[in-house]
DNA sequence: TTCAATTAGTGGCATATACCACTATTCCGG
DNA sequence: CCGGAATAGTGGTATATGCCACTAATTGAA
């Protein structure tokens, strides 16, 4: 008899996913080693480029991320010259984020090699599969878990 | 003009998969969280049920995660004595892991709690959907994306 | 049998990511 | 205008995860 054949049993949605994960961001990340970047810092260069010098929280909620964590992986970006922070002109709780000329240079850069990875993944699983999977995704991403409260208190 | 119009322009795969693990992460983290577990500990303890007395090697391929990164997981773990590790007797160069009566015990009450997150996400999403999910993430998994090297060396 | 090559893990270091406690601001009701 | 509530970030701590260098053990070929 099959594990999965168990009435009411499925493999957990998360290990999958994490799983997968781990192996997807192995392949990006050795394409675009030569960069000396890793998926998650070029994917975080990227989503300033295509903001307005946005806010952290901005940043964070695009990328559904915690702020403290986007916080710490700003950190090396900054140290190594690629993004710099400033503050809002309005509302000096806020720190907005841009790119440095060198940081603009090495996103150019790093897209040459992320599109190798991206064009493979894509050869390698089709166009359209690919585009039903990121659709997939983006759902479970933007789904709301919150379970209503048996006994909401107050 | 959309930006996704771009021909040939497709958003990042990898980072669509990572933001979608990183919400459905804490999703699962939120709800096991009364047992101290994290999502990625009970899935380890779980592997580790199902296998026999597993070589760390072993766990770390069927997790499809680095031997090392498997080992640094492991140390909480064997800390707070849910798990134990011992030498193979035929190969000492391995070491097996297994659950101790409290880790097995931490299992059957993280299960619990993680079949709530389990049946909360499928009801949202579907189970069929959930299941199609899972294939493709499985395929994403088991992918070759060996590039053949375009002047093999020696 | 003996030594080079391979295999299994460990430890160090770096990034990824989360939560919590805390600070600095801003906002808002009285 | 003032003080409490809400908002935006920071820093600390802990796990997650990977790579590299290194050790220990096994294997294999001369």
């Amino acid at each position: 008899m099959t594990k999965t054949a168990m009435p009411g049993f499925s493999p957990c949605n998360n290990a999958t996913l994490r799983r997968a994960a781990r192996k997807l961001s192995r392949f990006y990340d050795d394409v675009i080693a030569p960069s000396g970047l890793k998926g998650t810092q070029y994917g975080l260069l990227y989503q300033i480029y295509v903001g307005s010098e946005p806010a952290m929280g901005t940043i964070a909620e695009e990328m559904v991320m915690d702020l403290s964590a986007l916080g710490h992986t700003l950190k090396p970006l900054i140290r190594d010259g690629y993004v710099e922070t400033f503050a809002d002109k309005d509302d000096r709780r806020v720190r907005r984020v841009r790119l440095t000329l060198l940081g603009l240079a090495k996103l150019e850069e790093t897209t040459k090699l992320w599109s190798f990875a991206q064009q493979r993944f894509e050869a390698l699983v089709g166009q359209q599969r690919a585009a039903d999977l990121r659709a997939m995704l983006d759902e479970v991403t933007e789904l709301d878990y919150e379970v209503p409260p048996a006994a909401p208190s107050s």
